[in-house]
DNA sequence: AAATAACTGATTCCTACGGACACAGTTTGG
DNA sequence: CCAAACTGTGTCCGTAGGAATCAGTTATTT
C-alpha cells in the first residue's frame, strides 16, 4: 500500500492508445460490488467482469487490490462536511452523525480500515473539520485528537452493529435462543435484554454521544 | 458459523481410533500462527502442518474456518475476569482495562470479529461482568448495554491503534511525510499533532475511558 | 474371539483468488 | 513515417478453502 497512489496526482500519459477504464470508475465498480454483496464479494475478476473487462486490465489502473480498496474507501467515505452547527458541542454531533451515516451507507469501509493502513485525503479532511470543532476548546493537541478519535470510533462501532442488523431488538432475538438455553449463568445480560426490549427505541448511538459530550463538558468545566 | 458448535458440547464418541488431535490444540497452533504473522497468515494449510498434519485432518474437528477462527477468538479472549474492585466506576475502569489487555495480547481478535458474528460463551460472560457492575445504577436495560458496549468499542479501537504501531508519536511520523507536503490544507492536524508530540504521553485509553464515565456519572447524578 | 459399525487421517480433485509476464494492437511525438 | 510508449489480453503459477473418497483403526456387539 504506497501513499503516494492515494496522494499523488496520477498524470495521464500523452502517447498511447486512450485508456478505456478510469480509475473512479473502477472504484465505482468495486464499491457497488460491496454495497450489494460486501467487501468479501469484491475481486479483480468481479470488478473487472462488472466493467465488461478482464482481470488484468484493472492493474493498468491500480497496482493491486489493496490500493483498489483504498481508493474504494476514500470515494465513500466521500469529501469532508461543512458544518452548519454553531458551538463545539452542535458541530461534534453533527460531524457523529454525518459520519455514522456515511458509515451506514457503506459498512464495508469499516472491516476495509482496519489495521496499519495510510489516511487518504478526505479522512484526513474529516479529521480537520472535527478538530475546527473543538479548536476553541482548552484541551491539549492529543486531548483534542482523542476527542475525535473516540468519537469516530463509536460511530464505527454503532455503524458496524447497524450493518449486522443487530440493533437492541435484534439482538435480543439473535440471542435468545442461546439464552433460552443458558439464560441462568447469564442472569445480568437477561435481564438487560429484557428491560431493552420492552423500552424499546434503538439509543445505542444517540446514547454514546451524549455520554461522551458530558464527559468532554465536564472536563472543559473543570478548567474554567 | 453455526452457534451449536460454540455453544453445544462436544460428545466424544465412544468408538474409533483416538483422535489424534483436539479442537483446543488445533485452536491454539491457530493462535501462535495469528499472534506471530497476523490474522491473514492462518490457513487451514498452514495449522495443519504446524501440528504436523494434512489440512483435511483438521475438518474432522471444525467444520470450516470460520469455526475455527470463531474458536480461536473465544480462547484469546478468555474467561471473563472476577473484578476486584468496589463501586461501579472503579470496577468498569478495571473491566475496561482487562479487556484492552486481551485484545493487546492478541490484536488480531479485532478484525476477526467485525461484522455479524454469533457470541461465544466467554464473550457473553465479558458481558455479563460488566452488566453486573452497573446494575447498581439508575439505568435502564438498554442503557446498560449501551454503557459497556461503548467501552468496550472504546478498547477495540485503542487496541487497533495499538497493534498497528499507531499512538500518537508514531501516527505523527507516519503522517508526518503527508503532512509535509500537504500540511497547509490540514491546519487544525499540523497543530493539533505538534502540540501531541510535544506533550508526550500516549494517554489516548485512559481519557476516552474518563471521558465516558464522567458522562455516565454525570447522568446517574441527574437522575439522583 | 470374531464381526461389524463408527471413526480416524490421508489422498486426490475442484474452483477461485491475486498477481507476474509476455504478447499483439494502438496512438502520438519526433 | 516510424519508433517509443502505452493499451488490453491470454497464459501461467502458487495458494487458498473445501468436497469426495479411501484404507486403516478401534470399541462394541454377537
Amino acid at each position: 500500500m504506497s501513499v503516494e497512489f492515494l496522494w499523488g496526482g496520477r498524470a495521464r500519459p500523452t502517447r498511447g492508445p486512450k485508456p478505456a477504464l478510469t480509475l473512479e470508475g473502477i472504484a465505482d465498480a468495486g464499491i457497488a460490488v460491496a454495497d450489494a454483496e460486501g467487501l468479501a464479494a469484491v475481486s479483480m475478476q468481479r470488478v473487472a467482469a462488472d466493467r465488461g473487462y478482464t482481470k488484468m486490465s484493472l492493474y493498468r489502473y491500480v497496482p493491486g487490490k489493496a490500493e483498489l480498496i483504498a481508493v474504494m474507501v476514500e470515494r465513500a467515505i466521500g469529501e469532508p462536511p461543512a458544518l452548519s452547527a454553531s458551538g463545539w458541542r452542535a458541530a461534534l454531533e453533527e460531524w457523529s452523525r454525518l459520519l455514522l451515516g456515511r458509515y451506514l451507507a457503506h459498512p464495508w469501509t469499516i472491516e476495509a480500515t482496519v489495521g496499519r493502513r495510510p489516511l487518504g485525503p478526505y479522512e484526513m479532511g474529516w479529521m480537520e473539520v472535527a478538530l475546527a470543532a473543538v479548536a476553541e476548546l482548552p484541551l491539549s493537541g492529543a486531548e483534542r485528537l482523542d476527542t475525535i478519535a473516540v468519537l469516530a470510533g463509536h460511530a464505527r462501532m454503532l455503524a458496524q452493529q447497524a450493518a449486522a442488523r443487530l440493533g437492541e431488538a435484534e439482538m435480543s432475538t439473535a440471542i435468545a435462543a442461546v439464552l433460552r438455553e443458558h439464560g441462568e449463568r447469564f442472569p445480568q445480560l437477561t435481564a438487560a435484554l429484557a428491560g431493552a426490549a420492552t423500552e424499546g427505541g434503538d439509543q445505542a448511538f444517540e446514547y454514546g454521544l451524549a455520554r461522551l459530550l458530558d464527559g468532554v463538558e465536564a472536563l472543559v468545566r473543570n478548567r474554567s
